[in-house]
DNA sequence: ATCGAGCATAAACATATGTGAGTGCGGCTA
DNA sequence: TAGCCGCACTCACATATGTTTATGCTCGAT
C-alpha cells in the first residue's frame, strides 16, 4: 500500500496536519491485510479483538440483532474508517461488524495502538478524534431517527454518505457508487424494506435523486439538504489544530 | 471537593485502576465549579468551548432541535459524566447541553486536557474510554429506537439509567431518584408525551416498575431486562487493564 | 439459452404511535 | 387562602409506517 492511497491518512489530514513521522507510524501500524467477502462477519458481537480493523476498501456496517430477528445497523463505514477502533479500550464487542461488499481490511494490533498512545500524543488525539466523529454521527442518526419523517431521514443519510464519500475522493460530481440494498437501508434507518422503497420513490419523484443499480446521483443538493434538515458540522470536515 | 466524592474518579475506577498521581491530576484539572439551574443551557449548539464540563451533581441532557420545533435528546447524563469532553477535539458543538435539574458543573480547560494527553498516556486512554462509552450508549439507543417497540425501548432506558445510577452510588436497593418529566422521556425515546404515558402505564400494570414523583423503583429486574432486551455489556462496567 | 436467486416494486390491509383537546391534581406564590 | 402553573393522565380520532403477499427485473451460473 503506498502512502498516497492510504485512505485513513487522507481522512485524518482533512481534520488536521500530520507530520511525516506520524504518517509513517500509521503506515507501519498495519500488520496485515485481508479480504472479507460480502455478507461475511468481520468482527462478531462478544469478540475481544487483539487488533482493530481499518477498512481500506469496500462498505461495512456495524449491526445488532434483536430478539425477533430484526437487525439494526448503527454505523455504515467506507474506506478510511476504523470499524472497531473502540475495541482497543472497550475490549468486548457489543455489536458485530459485517461486510456489505467485498472489503479489504488492514489489521492494527492493539499493542501498536497502545504504543502510539505512549509515544505520539498528537497522533493519539487524532485517533481519538476519529472515534469522536463516529459518536457525532451516532447522535445525528438518533436525532434523525427520533424526530424526522422517514423521507427526511433518508434524505439526511444520503447527504451524509455523499459528503463522506466525496471526502475520500469517491464522488464523481454528484454521483457516488452506493452498493447498499433497500433492505440494508431499512436496517440502517429503522424502517421496513417496503417503506424504504416508498421513500426512495418519493425522493425520485421530487427530482432530488436518481438511484439506479449502485449509482446514486444527487440531482438537487440544496433541496435534498433542506428536506433532510442536513448541516455538515458534525462531520468535522474542517482542518483545525487538534 | 474531596477525592472521595469526585464522581468521575469513581466512574473511571470501576473500569480500571488509577494511580494516585492520575487521581491528583484529575482533581487538579478542575478550574472552577458553577451551578446551572434547571432548564438552562450549559453549552449551546455552535459554541466552541475552551473547556469541557464535568457534571458533579444533577441531571443533564444533550439535545438538538429540528425544524418543526421538535426536540431530540441524544444523551442523558448523571454525576461523574463529562457533558462535552468531545469538544476538546471536535471544537464546534453540534448540539446543545441542557440542565434537567439544578446542576453542579466543574470546568476542565482544554489546555489541561492537552497537557494530560502529552504527559499521561494511561489517563488519556481512560478519558478516551469515557467518550467511547458515550458512543456505545448511542449505538444501543439507536438499536432500541430503530428496532424495539416503544414499551421495550422504555424498559431498556430504565435498565440503563438504573445501572448507571447504581454505579455511582445513587441507588437504594432497586429505587433511584429520576427527576425527568414524561415530556423529556419522550424527547429521549423519540415518542410523544402521550405515548410515554401509555407505555409507563403498561410497565406499571405489568408489575415491572413503580414511578411516583421522582422515585423510580424496579419491581422485577429480571422481567424488565427481558422486556427491554437489555444486556449491560455496552456500559463496560468491568474493571480491566486499559 | 434457461434457470434461479436476489432484489426492487406494488397493492391491500393492519397497527403502533401521533395529534388535539381536554381534566384534575399538587405544590408554589401572592 | 386563593389562584396559577406545570405535570400526569385520558379519550377520540388521525396517520405514518409495518405486514403480507405477489410480480417481474436483472444478472450470474449452468
Amino acid at each position: 500500500m503506498t502512502r498516497m492511497t492510504n485512505p485513513l491518512i487522507l481522512k485524518l489530514e482533512q481534520r488536521d496536519q500530520l507530520s511525516e513521522e506520524e504518517k509513517r507510524t500509521l503506515e507501519n501500524a498495519i500488520s496485515r491485510v485481508r479480504v472479507v467477502e460480502a455478507d461475511e462477519d468481520i468482527v462478531r458481537e462478544g469478540d475481544r479483538p487483539s487488533e482493530s480493523s481499518l477498512l481500506l476498501d469496500g462498505f461495512a456496517a456495524r449491526y445488532k440483532i434483536v430478539s425477533n430477528g430484526r437487525r439494526q445497523i448503527s454505523a455504515l463505514h467506507v474506506a478510511g474508517d476504523f470499524l472497531d477502533l473502540h475495541s482497543f479500550l472497550l475490549k468486548t464487542m457489543d455489536h458485530g461488524v459485517l461486510a456489505l461488499t467485498t472489503c479489504r481490511i488492514a489489521a492494527v494490533p492493539h499493542a501498536t495502538l497502545e504504543k502510539i498512545t505512549d509515544e505520539y500524543p498528537h497522533l493519539t488525539r487524532m485517533l481519538w478524534l476519529n472515534t469522536l466523529i463516529d459518536g457525532a454521527i451516532h447522535r445525528e442518526w438518533l436525532t434523525a431517527m427520533g424526530r424526522l419523517s422517514a423521507t427526511a431521514h433518508m434524505a439526511h443519510l444520503i447527504c451524509e454518505l455523499y459528503l463522506r464519500l466525496k471526502a475520500i475522493g469517491r464522488a464523481e460530481g454528484y454521483t457516488v457508487q452506493l452498493p447498499i440494498t433497500q433492505a440494508e437501508l431499512g436496517d440502517t434507518l429503522g424502517l421496513s424494506t417496503v417503506h424504504v422503497n416508498r421513500v426512495l420513490q418519493e425522493l425520485r419523484k421530487e427530482g432530488l435523486i436518481r438511484f439506479q443499480g449502485d449509482a446514486l446521483t444527487i440531482l438537487d443538493w440544496e433541496r435534498l439538504k433542506k428536506v433532510g434538515e442536513f448541516t455538515s458540522t458534525y462531520l468535522s470536515l474542517q482542518n483545525e489544530d487538534r
